[in-house]
DNA sequence: TATTATACTTGCATATTGCAATTAATTCGG
DNA sequence: CCGAATTAATTGCAATATGCAAGTATAATA
């Protein structure tokens, strides 16, 4: 059998560059990082800097910038906790709702370009793959842990 | 059905966890970037700068930089070509050969980790869909245009 | 031979990153 | 109840990475 590492090193490049290309919307340019954020505080719920930034594997420090332009950017907004006011909880503005929708949306029609190059039975069997890979990874304890999925 | 744009942004992030951390071998600490290079080379035959750089999409003048810090760790070896002295080939020293054999190994390793939570039948299924993948963006004209594969 | 094109490198200015130290708020031990 | 230790988040700073514009060297073209 073939090197397996080749063709899962393929594949990341290949989403490397897919995720270069998908990341401007809503007039302002989004970068992969920051599209990355606007994803998990989308997909938490009222998650505080640090869950968000432990989530996503980032320095807490270089998060907290990182923060800083989104919220200058007016996509993020910070508030402080009453119970504890250390902490601060992360939520999209409605302008970045529609930039993560936005980049959703773009992203989905990337993939579904992609998939148009398969029949329904590979589509979906790469579906299932997906799915068993991340449930996978996230049994594995020798890497890829992450809290979410 | 679920949002398909999910289950990949998961995926590529926890293969950006795994990458992370599988990338430091015989001594030395390698980067991300620094363990793409390797790996280009490694397959590329006699690959002069610019194609290299193309098949990573990175910027010339950026690769050709990180290239120098290779040749510093003693990894590449880069050549001019007689016929064409502009041009240079890469290719890797001894040392550079273990370093990426080495993070060949580390990477099938945590793949291996990773394929032990499925079974066998899951397992195949999983890669060969992660070929038809490679074939289907390899195919497509919106997005991860590269080269190689 | 002069112009144009190509392969690669450097200058500079900017952006990203993470460690160490700091601030502010909370908890714990006596 | 008070001071020490803990925790959440931010800033200082130094190192690294990045890309555009410009430069150098070689080759192709007219």
């Amino acid at each position: 059998m073939e090197n397996v590492r080749e063709l899962f090193q393929i594949m990341t490049r290949r989403f490397g560059f897919l995720n270069k290309n998908c990341c401007s919307a809503g007039g302002c340019d989004i970068s992969l990082v920051q599209s990355h954020i606007l994803y998990e505080i989308d997909h938490q719920h009222k998650p505080s800097v640090q869950q968000v930034a432990e989530a996503l594997g980032t320095d807490i420090t270089t998060f907290s910038r990182q923060i800083q332009s989104l919220i200058k950017m007016n996509l993020v907004k910070k508030t402080p906790v009453p119970d504890d006011r250390r902490v601060h909880v992360l939520s999209l503005t409605t302008e970045g709702k529609y930039v993560a929708a936005t980049i959703d949306q773009q992203m989905n029609a990337y993939l579904g370009e992609v998939f148009s190059h398969m029949n329904d039975f590979e589509k979906e069997t790469v579906i299932r793959s997906v799915k068993l890979l991340n449930e996978a990874m996230a049994k594995s304890s020798l890497c890829c842990t992450t809290p979410i999925g």
